[in-house]
RNA sequence: CGGGGUGUAGCGUAGUCCGGUCCAUCGCGCCAGGUUUGGGACCUGGAGGUCGCAGGUUCGAAUCCUGCCACCCCGACCA
């Protein structure tokens, strides 16, 4: 018997924990709220974190690294952002324990109180404007273009794997620019580094849009983001990258002195993607057997299993098996081969199933004496022999088309559920029987998002930056009727 | 923060109502040896437990009482 994984059907919440925990993605912690990220875990993380870094790095970003704690101080500067943000830090208020006098413990030491408390950084806005503010003289020092590869902490009441903990993982830009254009252009170019990241690597289809005033980020004069759908229809902020104006350097006076000799507030922008793109991971694809993960970020992406009666056999399948190894590594395939005798292949094709493996090689006494090998997809589950000539490039190809075929998969999915409401009967039964995406008309006030919301349990994801099928331009707004310049995505979300 | 649930070996569990027959059940996993090996093998033997924590009731507590803690799920808040 194996491992039990909760089918989506019957919960598909439990289905979700199950496939993190039993994959071995992460585990729960002994911190309320917070988890450990597996060595499996952290293997795609490690993947997704260079892939991007090196996104980050051809559009001419540095990486750099800002302290873990911010003065409380700072934090107040920009209104909107400690608004947003005031309500989920974990604050440092001393510097030194000690003994407990009344027993074997130890007692935080009322001695040792901070002058100043210590936030720690929900996001990094704050302390690195307040650092940029002694970068900044001039329009040559401009732009700046960081990022940094960070933890962050939101003390969430309530927190699921991956999606939301206290503490989790991300890489957050911050960049600074002379003029508004070319920072609300830095802002674009990072939403597309994200989409292409998204769609390209993680197989994952996004809608790009920008959120509306309620959803938008805490200090931001425009949020940009990606939009993703898990197949229980709720949808999943994939990334999101902020035209901050000159809010921040308002706040911090950040001034540069233009071409022309005149002091000017510098403009930023903020872009992030978090570990929370694991979960998307799983909920995009995942079946009731287990993970599947993209090729092009799987931590394995092949697992070769031999399969022998007895140690004859074993010996001549395992020298084969090591020489295929070699020249599947060769070709820069990560593939893994799995000796181990203590489980038998059946156990070991489970395995790597849940572990989401995108690609099985099976070599037995059959395959040698034809001279193949079996592959199955984990995709489509689907087996083939392939001859073992030149199997590395076969065996890339297989890779591809499983990359291609993921994306093809999860897109039809997505296209499937964005499903125009011209009324709000037909608004709130869309959401009740399919899921996904609304596509309604939204008279563009900030009560009726509200009301809404409240009544259905949907939000706003975003106003799509091009139009979606169904886009009939100027309506009127689905729950009040009053005049809509457009329709917006409307959806459950996580 | 409200509601619900759970806490017994690495994991999943029985036992809790109705205290003793429980120095705790079963399955998986683990260890040793052997037979096996093409979809989660089998046999034999073995190791492994502060029954979440603290206090109380009792001749006797996994079981009853009080307090506490932790985690999970659902909701409000959020990437």
């Amino acid at each position: 018997m194996g491992k039990e994984i909760t089918s989506r059907l019957q919960d598909y919440a439990q289905w979700y924990n199950d496939l993190v925990i039993k994959s071995g993605l992460a585990d729960y912690s002994a911190v309320r709220g917070c988890m450990v990220i597996k060595p499996y875990g952290y293997a795609l993380w490690e993947n997704m974190q260079a892939t991007l870094d090196k996104m980050f790095k051809d559009t001419g970003h540095q990486n750099a690294y800002f302290p873990l704690f911010i003065p409380k101080s700072f934090l107040s500067r920009e209104a909107a952002h400690v608004e947003g943000f005031a309500k989920e830090c974990a604050v440092v208020t001393h510097y030194r324990l000690k003994s407990d006098p009344a027993g074997g413990g130890v007692i935080v030491d009322p001695e040792a109180a901070l002058e100043e408390e210590l936030i720690v950084r929900p996001t990094s806005e704050t302390i690195i404007w307040n650092t940029y503010k002694n970068w900044i003289q001039s329009y040559r020092d401009l732009p700046i273009l960081i990022n940094q590869w960070a933890n962050v902490v939101r003390w969430e009441m309530r927190t699921r794997l991956f999606l939301r903990t206290a503490e989790f993982l991300w890489q957050e830009g911050h960049t600074a620019h002379a003029t508004a254009e070319e920072a609300m252009e830095e802002a674009r170019r990072m939403l597309e580094v994200y989409t292409h990241f998204a769609e390209s690597y993680m197989a994952l289809p996004v809608i790009q849009g920008i959120k509306s005033p309620a959803e938008r980020f805490a200090g931001a004069v425009e949020t940009f983001c990606i939009e993703a759908l898990m197949q229980d229809g709720k949808a999943l902020q994939a990334g999101t990258s902020h035209f901050l104006g000159q809010n921040f350097a308002k706040a911090f006076d950040v001034q540069f002195l233009n071409k022309n000799n005149e002091q000017e507030y510098v403009w930023a922008t903020s872009w992030g993607v978090s570990t929370r793109l694991i979960g998307a991971l799983v909920m995009a694809h995942g079946d009731d057997d287990g993970l599947k993960l993209p090729p092009r970020l799987a931590p394995i992406q092949v697992v070769l299993i031999p399969v022998y009666k007895n140690d004859e056999q074993r010996a001549a399948i395992d020298a084969r098996a090591r020489e295929i190894l070699q020249s599947l590594k060769q070709a820069g395939i990560r593939a893994q081969y799995d000796d181990a005798d203590h489980v038998r292949p059946g156990w070991k094709y489970a395995e790597y199933e849940l572990k989401g493996v995108p690609l099985r090689l099976s070599l037995g006494e059959r395959e040698l004496q034809q001279h193949q090998i079996e592959a199955v997809r984990r995709d489509t589950r689907e087996k083939l022999s392939l001859p073992l000539d030149h199997v590395a490039e076969k065996v890339l190809r297989l890779l591809d088309d499983i990359q291609q075929q993921m994306f093809e998969q999860a897109k039809a999915y997505r296209d499937q559920h964005i499903t125009p409401a011209n009324s709000w009967e037909e608004f709130i039964h869309i959401l009740d029987e399919q899921g996904g995406f609304v596509y309604a008309h939204w008279d563009g006030t900030e009560e009726t998002e509200i009301r809404i919301k409240e009544l259905s349990k949907a939000t706003i994801r975003c106003i799509p930056l091009s139009p979606w099928p169904g886009d009939d331009g100027p309506g009127k707004c689905v729950l009040t009727g009053q005049p809509s310049a457009r329709r917006v995505l409307f959806a459950r979300a996580y």
